[in-house]
DNA sequence: CCGACTGCTTGCAGTATGCAAGTGGTCTGC
DNA sequence: GCAGACCACTTGCATACTGCAAGCAGTCGG
């Protein structure tokens, strides 16, 4: 990213960590497509991302604190990331994301699905999304409900429906 | 911006059309500062944007429908840029943008006033903010409740004790 | 020990960005 | 009506970032 001015505005700092082309993507397939490895990044990213701007934003994101990363516990070099409490706390940005794009672009009816049921589903859907979240990639108690199912579900359901 | 894969996907429209550095500077200072004009988004721009981004920003914003252009009613040459609904619907996901920048990452203390104001405030604040927008920029008429001189003054005042 | 798999790295060409200076209209004072 | 200030951009150029294709090193399974 280019070096510009700063400013102490949290919009500004916001867009100096995440404001490009491709942070929030990879943040996105982690969050809502469970995609853990770069591997499963590289390949199974629906906007084909080159695989060196891959590598330069794991790098970045892990090194700002929104990504973590481990070796997998069955291959000793396969490396597993996981979200780190400040990335799930962008649930709501990028719910906002979805939903604005749903109303104010023209995205495919089949892969708007998931925004959709994210919109309707509102903040009490992206509590119980953030609390499983905290589940799957910090360790944290398995919460009562479970969402991402339906969100997922709904998603591949699309997806497959597309390919078609 | 880049030629990129695209896909159906709403966050990443959203992010084909606002996934830069600068497009949400721009609207920001619009929307927040009431900066309006090419001079005074350029001059009193806190990052110090440089000209032909900001020549090529307000040209991409107004050929994809969140700014309107027009000439000031006192002088001929002098052009004036409007919000659009379209971008006025960004305001939940610039409060939540300053909300997490706030929390994650290390913003002036005085700068993020406003950011705190409107994370205190949530969706109803947001809302009579939006309808002080359609007012502003679109001719809508003026709402009852005006909450854009708060959040303007909360920021002066913060610049003002910053310069100090 | 071989081939497949994993997570990257490298080279290169094209594009975007940042900076400083310049252009062409319009208004203001005299 | 004319000089100088003002306004909204443009232009040239060096540097940084991006996209693509290919390559590379460490591991695992047989």
């Amino acid at each position: 990213m280019a070096q510009t001015g700063r400013s102490g505005c949290p919009i500004n700092l916001t867009l100096e960590q995440l404001g490009d082309r491709w942070s929030l993507v990879v943040i996105r397939d982690v969050m809502f497509g469970n995609r853990r490895s770069y591997g499963e990044l590289l390949a199974q990213s629906e906007e084909r991302i080159a695989s060196n701007i891959l590598a330069d934003r794991l790098k970045r994101l892990t090194a700002s604190g929104l990504l973590t990363r481990r070796a997998a516990p069955t291959h000793r070099q396969k490396v597993i990331y996981s979200l780190t409490e400040a990335a799930i706390q962008l649930v709501p940005l990028l719910a906002h994301m979805g939903a604005w794009g749903r109303r104010h672009t023209r995205p495919s009816k089949e892969l708007s699905v998931r925004a959709e049921l994210l919109e309707k589903g509102g903040a009490p859907l992206w509590n119980a999304f953030m609390e499983e979240l905290r589940h799957l990639h910090l360790g944290a108690p398995r919460p009562a409900r479970s969402v991402s199912g339906e969100l997922q579900a709904a998603y591949e359901k699309a997806l497959a429906k597309r390919s078609r």
